[in-house]
DNA sequence: TAGTGGTCTAGACCACAAT
DNA sequence: TTGTGGTCTAGACCACTAA
């Protein structure tokens, strides 16, 4: 199937990772049951079901005893709604709205190129995007792709990427973004960022660097985000 | 065992949590093997398997091939100590130390009989801390504990507390901090805070608000840090 | 009633760690 | 070499859903 070295239900779950991000598989139907897949890929039952409890705990798949295992619909406050994680006073969590501003194709510099793991001067897609909650803008962001797995992205207008970005990398470069590092820091609003955010020049800003990374672990997106500090609140469980 | 309701391995499941919670089994130590569990329980291997995949997969326990099974430390100082920017030249990781400054029995307000699900007014434990770097305050704790189980913390002085508390809570009260969560946010330095701190007064201060719970999940401590907000640093993974 | 996923068993063999 | 956890199998029976 794929890396003959890996456990067998790793490549299970690779290759309906595949399906799933080929499109073979579509968000909201049912998947083959685990009779008819047991059958195709040759395996235990239980070797299946250890693949797709994977997926399930990675929010790609959904059970329904009874009825069946369905992809999770994407775009949805699904799987990756969790990367976003300001809680407000009431401890309810809001999405906001993402809205592109521009796309362009630039060199990295040597924080990108570093994140990106990219040689210095690489091609990368940067994406400049604002947030907003109630129409006013809660963060600013910039965001740098490499270019390789994410051309595709030049051929799309900024106004035509979706709310959210992920399910856009894994529907139209089949980028599938399975975990995250958060570094967290705070800096004084220059005059752009203020005017941006609707603060006073001067004032602290919270800045989110995230390094978004595949299912194998090699990094897809790096992205600094800017917000308010007064009205920042970040939750985290650790154990 | 537990409820009959439920299945096999979650009873198992909770079982070996109560065990941990208990102190029967320790932080740090193996677990007994998985055929001499299978045994006691009346098992079979993969029922027994998927309850400990449960404990793993909650950070409860940590797996070594040909090893064993361990009970994990959790270890919040691993993050805590990128809370803040080395500005050891060296780049060397500097331990923060600890000093209680005052110990006292206080009633809860709203904001801690919350946090703490005790109603309005209960006894809590009360400690003022800092914790310094080179003879620096980098950060002011208050900290509230449940009168209940912490009662003999209120015969020790407060140059006696370690330098670690968790520990000592172990130690003195029997009670082990199993999980955390942690919730940032920044505001401004009033006069008291600053001078601690050794800031500027109205300069932005993070504000790291901790509650801690036990291995059972019940609230155990309820802390407010402040530190400098310029040299902030504050990491997380999500996956 | 037929078909689905949910739970559970009782083994087998492998990879790794300690000795 | 021995004992550990890691992977995998091939069934069994149960609970739930839909027709």
């Amino acid at each position: 199937m794929t890396d003959e070295r890996l456990p067998l239900y790793q490549r299970l779950r690779d290759d309906m990772l595949a399906k799933i991000a080929s499109g073979e598989w579509s968000p909201g139907i049912a998947i083959p049951t685990e009779a008819e897949l047991t059958k195709q890929y040759g395996v235990a039952v239980g070797t299946l079901r250890r693949a797709v409890d994977t997926l399930v705990q990675d929010g790609l798949m959904e059970r329904s005893q009874g009825r069946g295992t369905f992809i999770r619909r994407p775009n949805f406050d699904g799987s990756l709604f969790r990367f976003f994680r300001q809680v407000d006073p009431q401890g309810g969590r809001r999405v906001p709205t993402g809205e592109v501003l521009s796309r362009s194709l630039e060199s990295a510099d040597e924080t990108v190129a570093g994140a990106l793991a990219l040689p210095l001067g690489a091609d990368v897609i940067c994406l400049e995007r604002v947030r907003q909650i109630d129409g006013r803008n809660v963060y600013y962001e910039d965001i740098w792709l490499p270019y390789r797995p994410f051309a595709a992205l030049l051929d799309i207008a900024p106004e035509d990427f979706g709310n959210l970005l992920y399910p856009f990398y894994e529907s139209e470069c089949g980028q599938l973004i399975g975990a995250a590092r958060e570094t967290l820091t705070v800096e004084m609003a220059d005059d752009r960022i203020a005017n941006i955010l609707g603060i006073e020049s001067g004032k602290p800003v919270v800045v989110i660097e995230r390094l978004a990374t595949g299912y194998d672990g090699g990094p897809l997106e790096y992205r600094q985000s800017r917000g308010d500090a007064q009205t920042f609140r970040y939750q985290v469980n650790i154990s």
